[in-house]
RNA sequence: UCCGGCAUAGCUCAGUCGGUAGAGCAACGGACUGUUAAUCCGUGGGUCGUAGGUUCGAGUCCUACUGCCGGAGCCA
């Protein structure tokens, strides 16, 4: 007999299933279990009466632990009692696999020892309802990008010089010669632009900073589209469209997970366009009216970035930063050259900076000006200045963080809950 | 790298003034024919992170080290 999904049961109300899974949890009651079944797909009470089964199929039941792997034929009925609205009467139960004592526990844990049990920790609730969201972001991402008619491009993992020269890479050995982890694909999309018009790249990313916080993985994952003849006011609004987009599709298609995970769907639903757009000058200005110390030319750090996501109820939009603190390829502003055409995007509730973009430096001169000024070796960035120099083209790109993106949908604090294995300071296992 | 905190049963924790190690959950045994983290009775389970010091006596006080957690910086 075929295996049928639990999710689907409903649509076979008085039919004989065979159901494949594991134990969740079971429920006793003298002659009478209930033995808690999931499958990936959902949960499904079984009852088993001692009299209407073989003493083989009691025994299996009895006897059965917690996240043992189990293959169970019965017969799917109705019931209001049963979460879910359906159950299976029990005609057979077998164990394939005893699971012998397993460490997670229906009860509370500490997250050091469930990050030791990641791998096992992966089947419970709260993380499964997790990384569904998660699968749901990283499909709207492409669905996002293949509707609008953008190229993926996949850039590459290993290279050889540091993109944007400031954060500290991995190093390994390249037959001989030094390689580095990314820490973005940019640097390869814009050449390709001049080939598709539109292009994006998504894929892991590495940074060697020694973070220990919650907003900090060593490895994560990166969405990062650049458009060609697309300027700054129009990377604001693709930024915009972009987040509106995928935090839809989260709660059309996620909404059982957003309720395993008892998410206030009310701060989601005030994710609509336009988001507020302030500059960076208004956001120090800001800051000064909230009491903080502030000053225009500081980095606006995490605090800051709480207290000005606060003071708004959609994502807020940060431009014109000065160019001193930002990177090298950023576009200066017309009116004042000092200030970069640089756009972040903070996400609200203290999840932080979910997107950084800009307008890329066109020009040949002024790009190989910057270069020289931050310090890069300008032989290693020739390839780069080429877009520049045969049929340079205005351009625009950001870059996404998924994991920030997904915690802050799912309401989780901390990134580690939003990768399947996560990489952080001092930790590499499982 | 810096600042703060923690380390006791498989897990989550309590442990008073320094005086022979405790609870809940899990496991195991038993009772129970509609349970919803089922309930009830019982059993087993410990090098108190490591090393040293003070003391008649240290889980408890002191020192160092190790590991972990949270935060800062950096960034997505």
């Amino acid at each position: 007999m075929a295996n049928v999904r639990i999710k689907d049961l409903p649509q076979h109300v008085g039919e004989k299933v065979t159901i494949s899974g594991w134990l969740y949890n079971k429920r006793t009651s003298g002659k009478l279990q209930f033995p808690i079944i999931r499958d990936g797909s959902g949960y499904l009470q079984c009852v088993v009466f001692k009299k209407e089964v073989s003493p083989e199929t009691w025994d299996a039941a009895d006897s059965v632990t917690q996240e043992s792997s189990v293959r169970v034929t019965g017969t799917v009925r109705a019931e209001e009692r049963a979460q879910g609205g359906v159950e299976l009467g029990v005609e057979s139960f077998e164990i394939l696999g005893t699971a012998q004592d397993y460490p997670i526990t229906p009860k509370e844990h500490g997250t050091a020892f469930l990050m030791d049990v990641r791998h096992l920790w992966l089947r419970s609730k709260n993380q499964h309802a997790i990384l569904r969201i998660r699968n749901e972001v990283e499909k709207s991402i492409r669905d996002f990008f293949y509707d609008r008619d953008f190229v993926l491009i996949d850039s590459p993992i290993l290279t050889a010089n540091a993109a944007e020269g400031t954060s500290t890479l991995f190093e390994t050995d390249y037959f001989g010669e030094k390689a580095f982890l990314s820490q973005s694909g940019q640097l390869y999309l814009e050449p390709a632009a001049a080939s598709f018009g539109r292009v994006y790249c998504f894929g892991p990313t590495f940074r060697a900073e020694k973070s220990k916080t919650r907003r900090h993985l060593m490895e994560f994952w990166m969405v990062e589209p650049e458009v060609a003849f697309l300027e700054f006011d129009g990377l604001q609004e693709l930024a915009e469209e972009f987040v509106e987009y995928i935090v839809g599709r989260a709660m059309d298609r996620c909404a059982e997970e957003l309720k395993v995970l008892e998410r206030d769907l009310t701060r989601l639903e005030n994710v609509k366009r336009p988001f507020p757009r302030i500059t960076y000058r208004d956001a120090i200005e800001l800051l000064k009216s909230k009491g903080m110390p502030a000053n225009f030319g500081d980095d606006i750090g995490g605090d800051e970035e709480t207290v000005i996501a606060n003071s708004f109820n959609a994502p807020v939009i940060i431009t014109r930063y000065p160019a001193a603190i930002k990177a090298f390829y950023m576009q200066p502003a017309p009116e004042d050259e000092s200030l970069a055409l640089g756009m972040d995007m903070i996400a609200p509730e203290g999840y932080g900076e979910i997107i950084g973009g800009s307008q890329r430096i066109h020009d040949h001169d002024l790009l190989l000006k910057r270069i020289h000024e931050h310090g890069l070796p300008v032989d290693k960035f020739q390839w780069y200045l080429d877009t520049r120099k045969y049929g340079t083209f205005p351009h625009s790109g950001f870059g996404m963080g998924i994991e920030r993106c997904v915690a802050w949908i799912s309401g989780v604090p901390h990134l580690r809950e939003t990768i399947p294995y996560p990489r952080m300071l001092n930790r590499i296992y499982p």
